[in-house]
RNA sequence: CGGGGUGUGGCGCAGUCCGGUUAGCGUACCGCGUUUGGGACGCGGGGGCCGCAGGUUCGAAUCCUGCCACCCCGACCA
């Protein structure tokens, strides 16, 4: 019997949430709009956080945490800051509960009542600058390089697991600099960090670019993106790294002295992601049997399932081939369960997207070799006991680099060229995907296309060469093309 | 906030229109036995204030009123 997951085919978004509840990552909580993240989910989000804490560290960040709740009034310092995310904060405004005075349960005490209401954090630029004006005085206490791994709430109307939750979980990096351009390098290394994360760890190949202005961070004056495409055709902004100017520094006032004795206001940035990326992953990858993990984030790589059940005889092998495995830095797990049936255990461990799975039964012991089966295509072979650690290892390393292939030839057959508005529109209705079109610039033709289509414009590609062209709308002149696609 | 839907053992559902014994089915769970190289089978068992609060009635999962929650689609957004 199987375990029911909808097809991509039949039901896109029903196969999303089937995967993420039958492989238990995550499931609804009793909280609209929030999740509870499951043991599995989470460690997978583990090794997220963990491959990308090493990278901030290298690139010279260091962590530290920032309160969860910001002053009202420091929200609405920064005039495009508090305009992108009035609509959707969470408030603290008392600070107490009783008993009901009328009845049963417990009601908030209205004599507890905040002289100033709280935010609960939809992001942390204010309250960190808030510090940053004391921390920084000279520019001798530049650059100040700092990440936070943290949850912050968000009152969306509506939410989907892992891509869109009232509460996520994140990192968010806010650097402060002496200079306009050692600011934007900053910007710039960051997206690149994200992209390499992303391609190298996660085989999900993304576009670097910058958002348009109508698309970018509330309060930036550039952000850069990277863009992933999701197997129904669909964007997903997968991380962005905001170019935040002089912005917050004037509203914070934070100064520096230049060499010169001079007063200036720091520059700034700030970049994140989020447990989104697990739904980019998930996305990415899986199939209608379930997820598929790359082995880089798996959390476990390789799982031994004993056949028909558990021996001692059997034990004892599996035991030995782990050691090894663990020697090698693979990490594994022995399937012991006496209870079910081997095809069951096949099916689930397929379920949970373990890359590699080995079956270990006398029949093939005696002849001094296991059967493997890898979990992206599906396919089983023979390998002898003997050099089973490093067949594993380039088999992982294989199916790493498998993923990332078939997700840019994915992505490479659902990118298209389009050069008339005809073309656009029967595009996004045959196959969807990423559309390079021409664009004069304009916040009228994104506007007008949006409305038309629902695409938007994901980014202006880093790598896009200059052209010759017209304006899908306007008919004006273009000098490059830009990434249009309907997104998440 | 607009439109649609759903709340019944852990999960998935039937029963509700047309009120009537101890609320049922599948699955999961526990026990015993037989099985075991791709999602096993038999027998036995435990588990429900039918979303919440009122009301109608001899009698409510079912009818009425109010409330709450969640999901899906849209606008908003990482």
């Amino acid at each position: 019997m199987a375990k029911s997951i909808a097809s991509r085919a039949e039901n896109y978004s029903q196969w999303y949430v089937d995967i993420i509840k039958k492989a238990k990552l995550a499931e609804h909580s009793a909280v609209r709009g929030s999740m509870v993240i499951r043991p599995y989910g989470f460690a997978i989000w583990e090794n997220i956080r963990d491959q990308l804490d090493r990278m901030f560290k290298e690139t010279g960040h260091v962590n530290a945490y920032f309160p969860l709740f910001i002053p009202k009034s420091f929200l609405s310092k920064e005039a495009a800051h508090v305009e992108g995310f009035a609509k959707e904060c969470a408030v603290v405004t008392h600070y107490r509960l009783m008993n009901n005075p009328d009845g049963e349960g417990i009601v908030v005490d209205p004599e507890a009542k905040l002289e100033e209401e709280l935010i609960v954090r939809p992001t942390s630029e204010t309250i960190i600058w808030n510090s940053y004006r004391d921390w920084i005085k000279s520019y001798r206490d530049l650059p100040i390089l700092i990440n936070q791994w943290a949850n912050v709430v968000r009152w969306e109307m509506r939410t989907r697991l892992f891509l869109r939750t009232a509460e996520f979980l994140w990192q968010e990096g806010h650097t402060a600099h002496a200079t306009r351009e050692e600011a934007i390098e900053e910007a710039e290394r960051m997206q690149e960090v994200y992209a390499t994360f992303a391609e190298q760890y996660m085989a999900m190949p993304v576009i670097r670019g910058t958002k348009s202005e109508s698309e970018r961070f509330a309060g930036a004056l550039d952000t850069y993106t990277i863009e992933a495409l999701m197997q129904d055709g669909k964007a997903l902004q997968a991380g962005t790294s905001h170019f935040l100017g002089q912005n917050f520094a004037k509203a914070f006032d934070v100064k520096f002295s230049n060499e010169e004795n001079q007063e200036e206001y720091v520059w700034a940035t700030s970049w994140g992601v989020s447990t989104r990326l697990m739904g980019a992953l998930i996305m990415t990858h899986s199939d209608d049997d379930g997820l598929v993990l790359p082995p880089r984030i798996a959390p476990i790589q390789v799982v031994i399932v004993p056949i028909p059940k558990p021996s001692e005889e059997l034990d004892e092998v599996a035991r030995q081939i782990m050691q090894d495995l663990k020697a090698a830095g693979i990490t594994s797990q022995y399937d012991n369960d006496a209870k079910n049936r081997v095809g069951f255990k096949f099916a689930e461990h397929e379920l949970r997207g373990i890359p590699v799975r080995i079956g270990l039964g006398m029949r093939d012991l005696e002849n001094n070799q296991v059967e493997v089966a890898r979990r992206d295509t599906k396919e089983k072979s023979f390998i002898p006991l003997d050099n089973l650690t490093s067949s594993l290892r380039t088999l992982l390393e294989e199916i790493q680099s498998n993923l990332f292939n078939k997700a840019v030839q994915f992505r490479e057959e659902h990118t298209s060229r389009v050069d008339t508005m005809e073309e656009f529109e029967s595009v996004l209705e045959d196959k969807g995907g990423f559309v390079y079109a021409h664009w004069d610039g304009s916040p009228e033709t994104e506007e007008e296309i949006k409305n038309r289509t629902k695409a938007t414009i994901r980014c202006i590609p880093l790598d896009a060469p200059e052209e010759e062209g017209v304006d899908l709308v306007s008919g004006k002149p273009s000098k490059r093309r830009v990434v249009f696609a309907k997104a998440y």
